[in-house]
DNA sequence: GTTCATAGGTGCATAATGCATCTACAAAGG
DNA sequence: CCTTTGTAGATGCATTATGCACCTATGAAC
């Protein structure tokens, strides 16, 4: 878990999500999500969890994958989006509004919409 | 991990971000706050899975509590928020916004930042 | 005295994670 | 020819997180 001094960093249904969103118009495979997660500024955090992420995601059916030899060099295993993972995504960006707005209500000091709730800020304090 | 029927839940760094953002302004107990994700739009989640994660954000720092016996009923243990935990907050809203422009991004069909990546979108379907 | 809502917690099996390590392909350099 | 470097994917293991079921306890209502 977080820890006092550590950083937040993407994994979870964060890690799934971004995934499968980078999944949504372009296939890709592992090493190559991974560096754009680096990019994309999520510098710190393991390729072995991406690469068992996608996995997973597979067994799941949000994305399904083949092997692709056609470059040179090792083989890739291209992964692209299912119905399933579109439908889930979509399904996703809901909660995720849910969370922001969470978020967004409690960071701006807004009353928590609970009657009965004890009163302003600080007040225990 | 995600189910390919299943809803998508808050847990994680969610799920802890959630809670340091509810004590931002306000002390409370954790079967309140359990309560109030719930009424936020998260109903199916452990309550236990939610005290767990309460004492572990105390352990690092984040939060502190104490036993509050003032009012009658069962004793409370009250949460607030630690100059630590408003700093990962603080850190956690940076992340939480590259992750939205991830998903954006990917989710709009934007190309992605790689020099030398596949083409458009499709292109190998 | 029993039931219900509140409040917090634990035990256990399973799942997820970080870290280190491993295989394998191909290009470049000596 | 042999070694190094970059690419690509994966696994073993210890640690941590999670879901589910279950437990204690207080006080009000019946």
């Amino acid at each position: 878990m977080a820890d006092a001094d550590a950083r937040p960093r993407l994994h979870g249904e964060l890690l799934s999500t971004s995934l499968l969103a980078f999944l949504k118009n372009w296939n890709a495979y592992g090493y190559q999500l991974s560096q754009r997660l680096a990019e994309a500024g999520m510098p710190d955090f393991d390729s072995g969890t991406v690469y068992r992420t996608l996995r997973q995601l597979e067994k799941t059916g949000m994305v399904s994958s083949f092997w692709d030899t056609s470059e040179s060099g090792p083989a890739r295993r291209m992964y692209s989006l299912t119905k399933a993972g579109e439908v889930f995504l979509s399904g996703w960006i809901e909660t995720l509004q849910n969370y922001q707005s969470i978020l967004q209500q409690a960071l701006a000091g807004l009353a928590p919409s609970v009657p009965g709730s004890t009163a302003g800020p600080d007040e225990t304090r």
